[in-house]
DNA sequence: CTAAACGCTCACATTGATGTCAGGGGCAAG
DNA sequence: CTTGCCCCTGACATCAATGTGAGCGTTTAG
């Protein structure tokens, strides 16, 4: 397939697709008139850097994790699984830190609901004090 | 204090103290020189600021979740409920998809220890197709 | 009083993923 | 051949939080 229905597929601009190329995250084949084809391991492929992307990695992380242009190598296996070990506790602590934004939030909604079901209009007061 | 303490205290800039003021996100009383002071309530709220953009929350979000500069009404409490609860759900699916990232990522270190494992030089051949 | 350390505003720079526009080519159908 | 739709590259624009630096006033310690 073409870039075109990759996008389609994926959900992920064309831009986006040639920017992953770019990054090297994405390889394709050329025709030759130089237009990019596709197969079903680059749609899986596009959803997994989507993935990744989404929880904050940035591209050349994901590049570096990736041996997806370069030769294969323990050396390149060996640096990849450090990084990927960085990067797995980076997604634990930006989990815990979710976690906690979402539990201050609802502790924002608790008290917010309070002073709508009140009757005076007092001050919430809002200072994170409460927390 | 003054916005040096409360930067060395919470461990974010002067910068970007002045800048959460310039985006409603933090209240300061001048000095008459025109000098920020700040009290223990700032450094509560400066550090659920930092956890919330932290999450992912962007600044007019937060904005609009706190009542810190503008008058408390039922109106604008209803409207801030509103958000809050949207913002829930957005941090409960970026948790979700943080987990999915997760644990496509440890396929791909179990793969690669594997990999590593082995005595001969084969291909890994990452796509994703694995998980 | 002076100097160091701090504060103020204004304004421009940066980063990363993506949007958008321009100018030009590729390819199938009528 | 033309029409229409797809593709190519390249370049500039965007957003959001923050860095950085200039130019100038303030507070504090000696």
């Amino acid at each position: 397939m073409r870039i075109g229905e990759l996008s389609t597929r994926t959900g992920v601009s064309r831009r986006s697709l040639r920017y992953y190329e770019d990054q090297g995250l994405l390889v394709s084949s050329r025709s030759p008139s130089g237009q990019r084809h596709y197969d079903e391991d680059h749609v899986r492929r596009v959803r997994l850097i989507q993935a990744f992307l989404a929880a904050g990695m940035s591209s050349s992380t994901i590049a570096e994790m990736a041996p997806c242009m370069a030769e294969p190598s323990r050396h390149r296996a060996r640096r990849a699984l450090t990084i990927m070990n960085r990067e797995r506790a980076r997604l634990s602590s930006a989990m815990d830190g979710i976690a906690a934004a979402r539990s201050a939030l609802d502790h924002l909604i608790e008290d917010n609901q309070k002073y709508l079901a009140k009757d005076t209009d007092d001050e919430p007061g809002w200072t994170g004090a409460e927390g």
